[in-house]
DNA sequence: CGCGTGATTGAAACCCTTCAAGTTTAGTGG
DNA sequence: CCACTAAACTTGAAGGGTTTCAATCACGCG
């Protein structure tokens, strides 16, 4: 059966390097249905599938669950953010079929001794921002996904036309002039 | 002024490396609406934006843009389904305003050399999935996200059920029936 | 000053949600 | 292996948010 080190073999990895990661990585059988990881939680690990299928999801203000991700045999999954900024986590993960799994340290993601640390880190960013992305698309408003973007670029607000804010968040330059219409009245 | 080398600056690599590099890198003036990237190209490379904004986009059968996102300065946009899979463009790059951008070739991005490399192209893929998934999301209807689900994954299509599909694709499991039925009468 | 682009506003249409009821399927215990 | 129950899926009606289309307004630039 795979395992996570396999993404090493064929690799210029030394074997002691090897060993240690190795050292790092539990087995864990879970149940169907059992949870991993609990959105504002902090254990900064990832899950490798050896078999079965888990999946990661948030769950909205009222109670609705939107998936991110499926993960099923040989795919990895977690919540990136706690990997890049030691954040709680924004998703829930939990088991959708009884699976085989290795948990996986993120320090073993995150290796501060590779020459490519730099370029890794740099994707982690990325996908975390795009995770975000898929998120706010899928499970928040269009006024709450407005306020988001002024928040977190607030610089971009300041040089680009509303219409490709509008374009940005997925809706037509109409709906977003009327939601700031709606926000001005109160 | 900042370069795309800067990230480097620290790290642990060789003089000679980085001076490899720098040859593969052109710094270019681009005019504000001047297109770097079109929908179908093959031109494996990205822009690390030194000054100005860029965009990356779509467009849809209608005629109409989703924005993916937005660059400016010190960050890097493209398309990352050319580097990882010599895929066509599925999205424009053009600037916002007049910018000074740098050209990096694919194999600046994805340096088989380093140790790293495995974990990169990792998250390279990653990224890809990501970034296809939120175009779908913004530009496509709930039938083509479905078909489109069945088609990249149809074995996990096996093996959760519909109502979490629908999760995933950020309807309830009512609009997905419903769309099921529609399907199904054609 | 006039033109073009962007922003706003309104009305109608559309797609999806919500809520509810009914049907099918799957799992469990007798 | 059947009976029962819970979960999943389907179907319908009503409501809401967004799109579409059209008209108007605001503004910067030649």
């Amino acid at each position: 059966m795979k395992s996570f080190l396999d993404n090493f073999t064929g690799s210029n990895i030394t074997p002691e390097a090897l060993r240690e990661l190795k050292s790092k990585i539990k087995t864990k059988r879970v149940e169907k249905g059992e949870v991993l990881l609990r959105k504002g939680e902090k254990s900064s690990s990832g899950y490798f599938v050896k078999s079965g299928l888990l999946r990661s999801y948030t769950v909205d203000e009222k109670g609705k669950e939107h998936i991110f991700m499926f993960a099923p045999e040989g795919w990895v999954i977690g919540d990136i953010g706690l990997q890049i900024a030691e954040k709680e986590s924004d998703l829930f993960v939990d088991a959708i079929e009884q699976s085989e799994i290795e948990v996986i340290r993120s320090d073993v993601f995150l290796r501060t001794d590779l020459p490519g640390e730099v370029a890794i880190t740099k994707r982690d960013r990325r996908i975390y921002v795009l995770q975000k992305r898929i998120i706010m698309l899928m499970s928040a408003s269009l006024q709450d996904r407005y306020l988001d973007f002024i928040d977190t670029y607030p610089d971009i607000v300041q040089r680009v036309p509303q219409k490709m804010i509008a374009s940005y968040l997925g809706v037509t330059p109409e709906a977003l002039s009327k939601i700031r219409g709606d926000m001005a009245k109160k």
